[in-house]
Formats: C-alpha cells, structure tokens, sequence
RNA sequence: GGUCCCGUGGUAGAGUGGCUAUACAGAGCUCUGCAAAAGCUUGUACAUCGGUUCGAAUCCGGUCGGGACCUCCA
C-alpha cells in the first residue's frame, strides 16, 4: 500500500515494521457529547484504513482508539449541579472522580453505539483505553521528561519546554510552525497557567477546587492535579503499541498542537526518535457547503440523522464519497445519492444470491478485482474503488441470469465489502404484508392473468392507497410499501 | 500578521500534460399490457487572466472566490 504521511508531506510505500503485523492509533472522542457528522467522518475513514490494510494488504492490524475522560469539558459538565448531568447516569455524589466517570461512561456507552451502527466493529479493536486509567503511566511520563530537563513546574502545573526541546530536537515536524508570527489571540490570553513561552503546553495540571483531581508527586514536591491534553495519547499508545508503532491517525485539526506534542513528548520522555512512522490526517467535513457549526444550524450527530429516518449505513456510504484528505462535502442530496446508490448494489446482491441459490450468508472466498485493489492501496482512494466497483458490475451484469458467475461476482462483492462494510450478504428481509394487501395482490395477479388490465390497474390503484406498490415479475409479484 | 489547501458538468466527486472516471438526478432506448425492476445510450465540465509547451483542465505566475490551521475543535 501506498499512504500519505504528514511526516513527510508525501506519499510512501508503507510496510509495517513488524512482520506482517500493523500497529496503529487512532484518536478517540473527548466523550462529553454525543458523537457528531465531523466525529463520524473521521471514525469512518480511520475504520477504512484498518479494514484496507487487512482485506487489501493482508496485515494482521493491531487498532487502539483512546477515550478522553478527562479534560476542561468532561469536567465541566461533570461538575456538581451541571444541566447537562442526564439521568441515566445515576446520582452525583460528593466523589468528583466517581462522577467524572459517571458522566463520561455515559458518551463512552453513545460512542460505542455510534461506532457499530456506522458498521464498524468492536473486535477489529484490540483495545480502547480512557486516559483516567492510565494516570499512573503519564505521571511516569512527566517525571522522565522532566528528569531529561523538557519540563519544568510551576505554580502547581507542569509544562513542557518547547525552548528547551527544540535546541536537541526538531519541534513543527507535522506542522510548520512560525513562533515568531504567533497571533495574540484570545486563547493564549484566556490561559490561566503560568508559562514561561506561550509555546510551551502544559503536561499536568495543577488543581483547581471543585475539580476532580489526582495525587502527583515529583521530585518530592507534591502536585495534585489532572494530566494534560497531549499526554494520555503519549503514555497509552507506549503502552498498548510499544514505540514507535506504525500509524497515528486523527483529524487534521489534530497536527498542531495536539500531535506534535504528542511526538515531542515521546521523544522527551521515552527517548525515541519517532512515535510513529507514519502520520494520517483526515480532512474536515462541510455541511451544504459551510463549516458545520451549531450557530448555522447545520451540525448533525448520529442520532440527528437517524431521527430524520436515515439509514447510518447510508451515512457511512455518503461519508466515504470522497477522498479523506479533501474537505467533503455532505450535503442531504448526496446522502440521497447515496441511499440510492448503496440500495441498487444492495439489490443487485440480492438478485445474484437468488442466481446462484444462495440462501444464507456464507463466504465465498471470492477474490478482490485488482483494479478496486489498486485503487484502495493507493492512499485508500474509495471514489476510485466505487468507480472501478461500478464498472465491475456492469461488465458482469450477466451474473444475474448465470449462477456460475453470480457467485464469481458476489464473491469479489463481499472482498470489497470486507472495506466498505456498507452491504450485507445475509438473505433478502422478507416484508411482513397484511393478510387485505395480500389478497388484493393475490386478485390482481389473478385479473391481470387474465388479462384484465382495467381491473387489474384499479386494484393496483386500491393497493396504492393502502400504501403498497405491486411489482409484476414474469411468473410472481412483490410486494414494497411506498416511502 | 503567518502557514497551507481548494475552485471539475444540475449535484457529489476521482483523475490526468494528448486517450476525459464514477455515482445520483435529467433525457432517449430495450424489455414490459401499463408500471416497476434491470440493461443500454446520452449531454453543456475542469474559476479567471496570462505564460511554458507541438499540445494544459492537468505545470508556472497573477487575479477573483472559498476554506483550514496558528495552543486542548475530528
């Protein structure tokens, strides 16, 4: 497989550096709310990747997603009296930790949820980690980069020395960083901690009362606090992965700060040369054109859409139309595009088991078209992979009068769907008609045996009104409620 | 202020220095009593102005437009 990696600004033949065996990170939720379109496109994409690298490059993928438990949000809305403590969290008690958990355990549950319904699986997973169960790793973290002399504290916190690291180190090796240009803009301005270069990011925490906090102890001086932001992914992908592992993912908006101090972090601390080899960034997501933003009226989650009566693999299907390093566009006409064009290979797989006499799900051992192959291994290029995809079908349309050949293509169907994960491969749903419709239908079919066309028009007129539509096929019908 | 992307047909969206995806929508046809399904065919596309080139939508530059990031947003 061919991949870009952010490292390099380019694309690279990518190979795992242990045999056969990929290990990848992919950054997780900060799960104070519920996932949204923008969380989902990158959870989609990352699900991709991983799927790709086994079905197309045949690797055995080791995949950690961390959950964020612990940060400004999760303890905001955490905190004692907050509006946005739901009930089936249970009752807020005076442990601040305990409902910490509580309320993030809450949107981890959602996120799960979210995860499989847009058809991605939790046993493709080797492990999900939430940063709170790793304190005691991250503090071991702070105190080697601290002892290695790239961190120092301060009125409670610690931080990391950018200055410091940079002397021995490159630093803006994902994102080229123009300190001398930095805007006074009111982030930097709304920090409450004392650095000593606003470059410099905090690796801990110092207390603050009312929030949760842990016990930290470094260089005799104790610290009670909370872990910083960059550091959970350090300390846990180290951890679960061993450094340097073979791919980090995340969202683009995730290069500065977040990644880069994540690397620099593993450098300082762990005295590595790399955290991982290669680094992926997917693009964001625009919602009919514009940045989605709750002000526009234009953000979605999950649930959102399923309200409006969409199908989450649809969403998936319409999430995938585009490259992931190119912004997208998700628009409700292209999710209708979508709907549509999922639901037409949908049926045609349908119509292939039928060919071939396959009435359960079972499989074939099929082999992936090359071209789709090649189109997946060149930076995971999916609207390529659909292309070629498409085009396979037309050229084998015969499949659906030959059994011989049925099987040949849902075979190659099901090796690309092991990436796509949008079809399903069991039998056709049967749909439960009421006993009048289906004697209406039976009357119809009856007159148009007859060749009774007026009665057989106006009975599929009456059938129209009780919100079904009759299909005529050569020696039986079909039945499908109207939408 | 800085760094960097992007502008492709009605819509979404690949790709590419000459052979011009793909999907949805539209049009036509085949099939069908009609319809549906399915299949086939089909169209006006590469923001703009210059430049390089035998040839550019693809490379370079200007312009216009859109967007991202610049310290906890995927």
């Amino acid at each position: 497989m061919h991949l870009y990696n952010t490292l390099t600004r380019q694309i690279e033949p990518f190979s795992p550096l242990s045999d056969g065996i990929v290990r990848m990170y992919s950054c997780g939720p900060t799960v104070y709310d519920v996932a949204h379109l923008g969380n989902m496109r990158a959870f989609v994409f990352v699900d991709l990747l991983q799927r790709a690298l086994r079905a197309v490059a045949g690797y055995r993928v080791r995949w950690v997603m961390n959950i964020t438990d612990v940060d400004d949000k999760t303890i905001r809305d955490s905190a004692v009296g907050s509006a946005r403590w739901r009930a089936p969290m249970g009752e807020q008690s005076d442990d601040l930790r305990a409902n910490l958990r509580a309320y993030t355990m809450f949107f981890e549950e959602e996120f799960k949820r979210d995860l499989q319904v847009l058809g991605i699986r939790m046993d493709h997973f080797e492990a999900m980690p939430r940063a709170t169960d790793y304190i005691d790793e991250m503090q071991h973290l702070i105190r080697e980069i601290v002892r290695s002399g790239f961190g120092y504290a301060s009125e409670g916190s610690v931080y990391f020395n950018v200055g410091a690291y940079a002397q021995s180190h490159s630093y803006g090796r994902l994102f080229t960083i123009d300190t001398a240009n930095f805007r006074e803009g009111v982030r930097i301005d709304a920090d409450e901690y004392d650095r000593e270069s606003v470059s410099d990011f905090v690796l801990w925490k110092g207390r603050k009362d009312s929030e949760p906090y842990w016990d930290f102890e470094i260089d005799g001086e104790s610290l009670p606090g909370r872990p910083g932001w960059h550091i959970e992914c350090s300390a846990m992908s180290k951890e679960l992965l061993g450094l340097p592992f073979d791919i980090h993912t995340g969202g683009v908006d995730l290069r500065f700060p977040h990644h880069e101090d994540e690397l620099a972090q593993c450098c300082a601390g762990y005295h590595v040369a790399d955290q991982a080899r290669f680094w992926m960034h997917n693009e964001f997501l625009e919602v009919e054109g514009k940045k989605m933003s709750k002000s526009l009226g234009n953000f979605y989650t999950l649930r959102d859409l399923e309200a409006m009566g969409h199908d989450p693999l649809d969403i998936r299907f319409a999430l995938m139309l585009g490259s992931y390093r190119a912004v997208l566009n998700f628009t409700f006409e292209s999710l209708r595009a979508a709907a549509t064009a999922r639901g037409r290979t949908q049926n045609l797989i349908w119509d292939l088991m039928d060919s071939a006499s396959i009435t359960e799900s079972v499989d074939l051992g099929g082999a992936m078209p090359e071209d789709v192959a090649a189109a997946f291994a060149d930076d995971l290029n999916v609207p390529q992979a659909l292309a070629r995809t498409y085009e396979y079908c037309a050229r084998n349309s015969d499949a659906r009068t030959d059994a011989v050949k049925a099987r040949e293509v849902l075979g190659a169907l099901q090796r690309i769907n092991d990436v796509l994960a949008v079809w399903t491969f069991t039998t056709r749903p049967t749909i439960d008609v009421p006993a009048n419709v289906r004697d209406l239908a039976d009357q119809r079919w009856t007159a148009r045996t007859a060749k009774d066309w007026s009665e057989a028009d106006r009975l599929r007129n009456e059938l129209a009104s009780l919100g079904w539509s009759m299909k005529d096929g050569k020696d039986s019908y079909t039945l499908q409620p109207l939408s």
